[in-house]
DNA sequence: CCATCAATGTTTACGATGTTAACATTATTA
DNA sequence: TAATAATGTTAACATCGTAAACATTGATGG
């Protein structure tokens, strides 16, 4: 009956991934606070002490499924990057576009990276012995704020070549990020009250004013 | 023993204003994760069921703390704003750095704001029956969006006249907004990798390029 | 081929939590 | 002063995270 071309796991055949993949689901569909380890037990048709052979506890499984969500966004953004191959304020401008796009478009996983510590969690790990190129077990190329982070840096060349704009890169990238990380935010949890395409508004600002 | 000026209610003497105090006190002493009803009700020497009788449930005592809150960070942005009394460029800029400011000091703050859905809420009742002006039975000068949008009027009105920046006001709403929100954020949480004074980094993003 | 063992899943139990219902007490008021 | 509404308490229940004890299965070495 289970046909599987990894027998990873035997039991129950690879019960780890089911359970980030069905806690995504739940996730997104009850949202984070009807989230619950037992849930997602049961959603894998196992027993709700199962998933403790595989995560330390619930902060590990939500931080394994934060994991995914931050691949799938890492993937986005170097997609935009991808468009433009030498125009480093074209890269910029599509990236920040998809940035606001992929989390209007996912709001449950705004929750997720905001609520755990993914963010901090994958900077201590970075920092400790892989070079920074790894989540957790999860081969992924890059995290997201790397990707930002150089991307920024190359529309600073080409930015001061032609304005004497003497904005130091720390800054820059705090502009940068800052303004697309707050408008994702206020775009995606409807706090901003606006009667139109909220995405064309976002890309409007990003093409002819913020990295105009 | 019990000494009050204003004798609200018997048995307790005003146990809703203390739940929502002890609340805070509670959110800012062990985050949003530690935070329970139960423990808010020990703290004020009270029945873990007594909450009820003030509050639907906890979200709506979360609600009412959130609120809170919100006062404080209106009241800060009120004042940024008034030390420039005819000034719409520095006031937006002085704002903009008392956003940060706030949520920088006051991170718990920020996640309560953003788990609770207080935003929501206060925009929801605002359109009811009250014009806007009322937060709950708590009375505030004005909902911080408010503030921030009108600011925003008048800056606009001194870059028009200067340059001819054709963006709407909708545009650079969420442009400002956006921009001090996503900071705050990045800040606050610690997820901006920075050596170095944070808050002034801000103040010169926001003097020297957004708000220039 | 079988015994051992580690990996994985189950059952049971415990304490914390949110919530409700039934009951008790106090303040207000008719 | 009696009735009533407001407020607090106690008891109970379901859900949850977590851990311990136990069971089962696949792998491994003789």
């Amino acid at each position: 009956m289970n046909i599987c071309l990894v027998q990873e796991n035997y039991h129950h055949d690879d019960l780890k991934s089911e359970l980030i993949e069905k806690g995504l689901k739940l996730l997104d569909e009850e949202g984070y606070e009807g989230f619950s380890l037992r849930k997602v037990a049961k959603a894998c048709n196992v027993s709700h002490a199962a998933p403790y052979r595989h995560f330390k506890n619930k902060d590990e499984l939500i931080l394994a499924i934060g994991m995914e969500a931050m691949a799938k966004f890492s993937q986005s953004l170097q997609n935009a990057v991808n468009q433009y191959p030498d125009d480093p304020r074209s890269q910029l401008k599509e990236m920040g576009y998809s940035y606001i796009k992929f989390f209007t478009e996912n709001p449950e996983y705004l929750r997720l990276i905001f609520l755990s510590d993914i963010n901090k969690r994958i900077n201590n790990s970075s920092q400790d012995s892989n070079g920074g190129h790894c989540f957790a077990d999860k081969e992924i190329s890059e995290h997201p704020f790397e990707i930002l982070y150089r991307a920024v840096e190359r529309y600073k060349t080409v930015i001061q070549s032609n304005t004497d704009n003497s904005m130091d890169q720390d800054a820059l990238v705090l502009y940068c990020w800052g303004l697309v990380h707050g408008i994702s935010i206020l775009i995606s949890r409807k706090e901003f009250p606006y009667q139109g395409d909220h995405l064309e508004l976002a890309r409007k600002i990003l093409w002819e004013k913020a990295f105009a």
